[in-house]
DNA sequence: TGTTAGCACTCAATGAATCAGAGTGCTAAT
DNA sequence: ATTAGCACTCTGATTCATTGAGTGCTAACA
């Protein structure tokens, strides 16, 4: 990937660039005329018709149909998309409206988000709440809430809280309650989800002693409460952007993908793939690259961010092929750092 | 309307009444010829063309134009939906895969009744979360969760939990946090939520004395975390079912709608107007009916469940004005008393 | 050898013309 | 009051010609 591949001389690149930027601009194929004015490099057109009939044979660009101009291919797109884009630090007044609003609530602010990044890019966004593997547990506490059930809280180390119900079939009596919360507390405080083991378990339920049942039920409370969060929170917005977009406008495709944001499991394909991916963090998904069917005709751009400790979510944008994949980039960049930041600000 | 109105006498009744149900089932402008084949009354064509002309002039129904068939207008299905429609026992069977699977989670059900409710009937549809405000504390917890940070769970009475963390100056010792729990149990305890009013507050800050600072924070948190739920908790699925109807696949329409659903605050206007209204508990929007104008070209049905004591939620029903509406208000009708019944069994 | 002018050719898009079919409204007969 | 019959209207599909953008190729040129 990092040496411009040697089949294309400094022209050709000069002239596929010209195509894919122009046809990013207008949407329409564009033709040798064109190319011919629009460049520095004084060409007729007939020479540009000739360079360009390589660039098709080398699956740069193609043709709708015969006596059309040309437009990118994901080949095209994709070396675009590694060579092509200029690392210009574009102003970043534009990016003044991407600023997030501070909220107590992790989900208000994902939403936000999505919503701000759609209304700013005009494609289809999506968040994902950050994973809980490596987060670590901070705070249990049972309270007894009526005869039968209990109320179980566990607060993880970002502030996440969860709550679930618990049904035991006798009260227990405020002093066993304290005991069981200090016995919880100290066996768990501190450790990530994954590294509650058998062993711990186990260990648990001895101190426990004649409350060990209490003791699996809370385990199995916790499990259920943590894993509702592993089928994934994903929130989408700008979803109905995809209508812009004539390439994209024809009822089944447009059936489904919107069905595909509105299902969500489907997108949690990308986020597992996207994650790993160099230092930018970001990933661009051309065409078929994408691991979700339904998006073939779409391009995806993701970045991870991170609320410390390995505790990660997904931010990404689906848009047409011709997406503005340098606003785009810019726009999750931004967003990243927001992001990656605004955990310790939440705890300050 | 209790009137079956004087302007229509039998046959002309039993006339719309055959367009009506013949245009629902295929969705196509009907004719004369279909009419006098389809119906008992044995009457030629030219007798049906002339009965209506009759009904167009009543504005019943109307033509697409000149030389097309008849369709049903606003108030032909006005009078469909209020007269015509038989209160037929369908056989329940039908209905079995709307039997709801029991989660402890609200908002598991919820978005479950609203999957169930778009895969049984090809709508889209809507479920909102009850509304707390006569909903009653049932309990209230503070823990210290870590130096300078104090966690609130509110429960309410058909379980829904509510958390919220506060920061304050410096942390309290167990034992006064102990008192502050027993204080605000006994004092908010059974209290609905418009109940806690000034009177309330004052007099349980005289009881917290010098910690009277941290039960206005209470309260404010309070406020804050049920306040979240004053935005409308609403839940859709099957919105790209509208784009199986042509009549509604027009690329503006569809844009419009999908917004509407994407974006939700337009939902809550359903929600506030569909309250109230009779016995039966559910309401038929047709067309300009609805308050909601983006869905000036759809019928919507709501009808609104009960968790007991005035806590209530609303379900919708959004279509094509050609909806099956017998089959609709059934499933509401059947899914409304699964959701009154719900409580009762979640609680035990 | 690379570049260019010129020309024939292709193809999508547009619009006019035609035709069939469904359905109506009206009139005159029953 | 009902019906048969017929002229009329309008939509939708089909065909056909026209236009214009853009290409590929060839031959001339620097």
């Amino acid at each position: 990937m990092e040496i411009p591949k040697e089949e294309l001389d400094e022209r050709k690149i000069k002239i596929l660039d010209a195509i894919i930027r122009n046809y990013l601009a207008t949407g329409e194929p564009v033709g040798s005329r064109t190319i011919s004015k629009y460049t520095d490099l004084n060409l007729s057109s007939a020479t540009i018709r000739n360079e360009m009939s390589d660039l098709e044979e080398l699956g740069y660009i193609m043709q709708p149909h015969t006596s059309a101009g040309r437009i990118p291919s994901d080949k095209g797109y994709r070396f675009y998309v590694d060579h092509l884009i200029r690392e210009k630090d574009r102003e970043v007044t534009e990016m003044k409206d991407l600023v997030i609003e501070k909220t107590e609530k992790m989900e208000q602010v994902l939403k936000q988000v999505a919503k701000l990044l759609a209304n700013n890019t005009n494609y289809a966004t999506m968040v994902t709440a950050p994973s809980y593997h490596n987060n670590k547990i901070k705070f249990i506490q049972l309270s007894q809430m009526d005869d039968g059930q209990i109320l179980a809280v566990v607060v993880l180390n970002s502030n996440i809280v969860k709550n679930q119900v618990i049904t035991v079939k006798d009260a227990l009596d405020a002093e066993t309650l304290l005991k069981l919360n200090i016995l919880l507390n100290t066996g768990l405080n501190g450790l990530s989800l994954h590294e509650i083991n058998l062993a711990t378990i186990t260990r648990l339920k001895e101190q426990a002693g004649i409350h060990s049942t209490i003791v699996s039920d809370v385990m199995d409370a916790l499990a259920e409460a943590l894993s509702e969060g592993e089928d994934l929170q994903i929130y989408t917005s700008g979803t109905t952007n995809i209508l812009k977009y004539p390439e994209l406008n024809d009822s089944e495709k447009i059936t489904n993908l919107l069905s595909t944001f509105e299902e969500k499991e489907e997108l949690a394909n990308l986020v597992n793939s996207t994650f790993s991916n160099e230092e930018t963090g970001i990933q661009v998904y051309i065409g078929n690259e994408a691991p979700v069917q339904t998006m073939k005709d779409c391009s995806v751009v993701t970045a991870t961010y991170e609320l410390g400790e390995g505790v990660k979510g997904t931010i990404g944008i689906i848009g047409p092929k011709r997406m503005d994949y340098e606003k785009v980039m810019d726009s999750l960049k931004n967003l990243k750092q927001q992001l990656d930041g605004i955990f310790d600000k939440s705890k300050e």
